[in-house]
DNA sequence: CACCCGTTCGACCACGTTGTCGCCCCCTCC
DNA sequence: GGAGGGGGCGACAACGTGGTCGAACGGGTG
């Protein structure tokens, strides 16, 4: 910027004037100083323009991964709600490890982000209070912030949603519904395994129930287990999109009555199209970054917590008959 | 920094030297600034460090849409290196939209990061001319750089792996080959389009060759017309992952033998499952990444191209029996 | 002619950090 | 005891902006 005012044969700030758009510069001279700036490829140095101002224009999002299509859709919606605004996005993933989502958050705030996005792994965000009375806007996603903090967020409806998917398969008949699920330390696995039971009521079964994280060996181990026992399942509620496919793949040619939680890509392809509670990654994204921006603007008074909808969609696999 | 240094009873500077664990600073010192630092719950203001010392620690990366399973996961690789280095990653879909991939190589520009990687969408990249004489490392990944830019690209062997394609239809009896593609404008479409080409020698017709963004009616209307010809395809080859899974869908019910480019989630349990040429977008992510802190770090000479091999997957759907 | 007002512009400082340089003190060695 | 050296620390400048304030100038008014 000094190269272009001597260039232009004027002041530091009148160049700062013309960049920012500000009245009171002769048109004359804001042609000069236009023409200096094409001239020397000047482009505005935004750390010192943040180190001035103390507004980075910047937004920070802490997911889980961003390959998971879950989040790799609402990470897409974020980015363009924090394009609209004129800002930028740094983002990151935890890989469900607290310590990780920490030190992410801890350096997006280090970078003086404006605001912060956080899918969160672990379960104790105290560590967010400096943050928060410093004013750094905070909203959670997907699932809630631990105890003693209080910030806005958006989840779906978990519990409702699984007991949707539970009254499904019992209005096909079903009486026998395992559920295999995520770890239930993580809030989604918890809540959705709430409503599996509230919907099954005096059919919860205690055997039928399988958490932890879905790997390949162990679903199929699970599925072993559960199909052993003197009353197998009749019927599978499948506790998220990744545990749904790696379900479908330990099943491989069993047509075993299946509803998953999650929509998923090629669902509608499966043989059968595979029943769903679908859930809308893109719009917990969408919403999720509308919210952070409406506390950017100041406006809003307590903590919002804002629930979507989930919705079934019916495509073979939760309608097929009983096996046996 | 100054009310550390206060609370501390000692100079800015000591602050910053026990912040930057320099040498030079008493161990008593020290704790006491460290207390000081507890206690404040201050934290470095990095857009002030950048300022001073040029160095933001942020790469850049623009793809053409996060959502996209592909980009997903070169994304979260590129992630990884980036974290690994201590930097941070600002990243943007550019829609596959010229204006918007330069207007965010722009934006990341002007805030100085040291480097940027890049997915293009146009193929005039002569914009970056003066940030690469600035000294930006630029990276470009999955399409090489328009004329007269001359920068470090990985792509993976578009034509070969097309090729490679055909020559196992071809083995599989077939001579009338469709090829389903993305608008060839786009590099990586191009080259698939010249090593089916290639492989089909004599047998290439290009009444079999339909190329334009993958809409389902597009798709539909392109099958459509291709098995009304007096002469119909036996096979189909689909140019890539999107383009796979919208012609599976179309075809719905139909058993047509069909390659396709990219490997995709689920291929393996469609019934039959999708013979495809996978490559590895997190390989290409991590080389990429890799090559752009090689360049940071002030080695090498010339500009690199690093080409990826792709991998023939046979899964079913390539080797079904020719229809009819 | 004196005065005032508005427009246009520049000098200067602050933002929070790091690099440079120099000071002070204590220890060692002759 | 004086010289020399090194460890520990602080004062100051500078990075590139934006905000504040006031100067210079031209033109209109009483």
């Amino acid at each position: 910027m000094k190269d272009v005012a001597s260039a232009a044969g004027v002041a530091l700030k009148t160049v700062s004037r013309v960049v920012n758009g500000e009245p009171g510069v002769h048109p004359e001279t804001a042609e000069r100083v236009r023409a200096a700036i094409d001239l020397l490829g000047y482009s505005r140095n935004e750390s010192a323009r943040v180190l001035r101002s103390g507004r980075t224009a910047t937004i920070g999002l802490v997911i889980e991964d961003v390959a998971d299509p879950f989040y790799a859709g609402l990470s897409r919606a974020v980015e363009d709600v924090v394009i609209e605004h004129g800002c930028l996005l740094l983002s990151g993933s935890s890989g469900e490890e607290p310590t990780r989502e920490r030190e992410l958050v801890e350096t997006f705030c280090a970078r003086r982000v404006d605001g912060i996005i956080v899918v969160p792994a672990g379960d104790d965000h105290t560590y967010l209070r400096a943050e928060l009375e410093a004013g750094t806007a905070v909203v959670f996603a997907d699932r809630p912030p631990g105890a003693g903090i209080d910030v806005d967020t958006v989840i779906v409806d978990n519990a409702g949603g699984a007991a949707r998917a539970v009254r499904h398969l019992r209005e096909h008949g079903h009486r026998r519904i395992a559920f295999l699920g995520d770890d239930p330390a993580i809030f989604t696995a918890a809540e959705r395994l709430r409503g599996y039971r509230e919907a099954l009521g005096e059919l919860y079964d205690p055997a039928l129930v399988s958490m932890r994280s879905p790997s390949p060996a162990g679903v199929r181990d699970d599925l072993d287990r559960l199909f052993a026992l003197d009353d197998p399942p009749t019927a599978l509620f499948t506790g998220n999109g990744r545990y749904t496919m790696t379900t479908l793949r330990a099943l491989r040619g069993r047509r075993v009555p299946l509803v998953g939680f999650d929509d998923f890509e090629l669902a509608d392809l499966m043989e059968p199209g595979v029943t769903v509670v679908a859930q809308d990654p893109a719009r917990m994204g969408k919403v999720a970054a509308e919210l952070l921006f409406h506390r950017l603007r100041g406006e809003g008074g307590p903590a919002e917590r804002v629930e979507l909808p989930v919705n079934l969609i019916v495509r073979g696999s939760g309608e097929l008959p009983t096996p046996r």
